[in-house]
DNA sequence: TAATATTTTTAGATGAATCTAAAAATATGT
DNA sequence: ACATATTTTTAGATTCATCTAAAAATATTA
């Protein structure tokens, strides 16, 4: 596989939200930066190596096989990721590029023992879970902040918007994964919270709160 | 700059020892398992761009740029190398190939925080100098040890045949980088030696003595 | 030096990944 | 439903890195 396959193979992977769904054209090209008409060329080829189905002006979506390798290259992405930011001292924010170059080295060995340096992590620095070597890893059951009821307690697992000025604004903030959050109160006007954050007391705008995931607390 | 360009930039500097010596094209070709037609377009290329100097059926030299450019690519190959080695637990002879796809990572900041990661080392795991940051090391000055008097006392600081198979030759027989090292006698007809490792007494042949460097203690 | 051998370059082709412009299919709105 | 808008595909071109085959330059050797 080239790199670009690979490339988007992810992205089909990335639009499908990890389901074998229909993704379009247009969309692939959107996420890609390049034209509709690249995207039919190589949608072409790799439904031709077995690894998308495609129905022309339907739409495509990953196979069985497509969805291992894509599975595979989003472990390496994130394995990579882990280790920028905790081998090398990486902000969280500055790691996306290098991983989109790091993803593509060939080497099965190099993944296996990275795993192994990084103590076999299974969630990125951004919250996001890392496939297993056989493609499987445990959705974590996540809802959006601006989404939960008041009074609900849980843990900060993940973001939606993983750019570089939000993630800063969450540094600056002291808002970071793994952080328990308790949400206190909610206006109704601009849906902008009251929460609890490791004990101290934040207001946040609706736009922060319908970006950051949280991990419902079990309440029997 | 692409991966091929990088490459084949690297072979020039490779086969040039260093210096900026004219280097043939069928010389490149076959360090690097190309046609020599495919050398002449990509040698045009690099000689558009101010890489190398080119003069058509006379040979191809690097220019300045084009030598900075190759010690920045040779630095990130050994820095790799060593983080292979000494982090992910390779053994020295399984890095080249994974070290050649690393070696064309595109960040500065990753490369700057690998080499701190790795406590700045100044050889890779086959005793070769990493370059500075600027492009600098120092020359060590080592003689094939098939090439030094009797009784000469030094260090081993490389090998000169750095294929898997030599490697692990010397893996079986306990020979390492920085051993100590001193020739007891010679064998005029075959040019085998009598050695003294870390202490140990053994007997190399010529071809074993032809590829390994000694760093020759300074005797005042 | 002149014939021969070797090296190097040129000419022309291929496959990958991309683009623009135009055509075809599908979706939307009144 | 039909005119219009949007999406998707096709056709044809470009750039990069490679190849084979043939021509040109250089080196060897008798
Ligand atoms: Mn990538
Ligand atoms: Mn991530
Ligand atoms: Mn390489
Ligand atoms: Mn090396």
């Amino acid at each position: 596989m080239t790199l670009s396959e690979e490339d988007y193979i992810k992205a089909i992977y990335h639009l499908g939200k990890g389901e074998k769904t229909l993704v379009s054209t247009n969309a692939i090209a959107e996420q890609m930066s390049t034209k509709p008409s690249s995207v039919t060329d190589m949608v072409k080829k790799l439904s031709e190596k077995g690894l998308v189905n495609y129905r022309r002006y339907k739409g495509v979506s990953l196979s069985e096989i497509g969805n291992k390798t894509a599975l595979s290259i989003v472990r390496k992405h994130r394995l990579w990721e882990v280790f920028l930011v905790e081998k090398l001292d990486f902000a969280w924010d500055e790691v996306h590029e290098v991983a989109e170059q790091l993803e593509h080295i060939k080497s099965d060995a190099l993944i296996d023992k990275l795993d192994a340096h990084l103590g076999f992590p299974r969630v990125d620095p951004h919250g996001d879970p890392i496939p297993s070597k056989e493609g499987e890893f445990k959705k974590v059951i996540k809802k959006l902040l601006s989404e939960v009821d008041i009074k609900t307690e849980g843990i900060c697992v993940g973001v939606k918007d993983s750019s570089a000025p939000f993630l800063k604004f969450l540094d600056r903030n002291k808002i970071a994964i793994r952080d328990a959050i308790k949400v206190l109160d909610k206006e109704e006007f601009d849906g902008s919270l009251d929460i609890e954050i490791n004990g101290r007391k934040v207001h946040i705008s609706n736009q922060i709160a319908s970006n950051l995931y949280l991990e419902i607390k079990e309440v029997e």
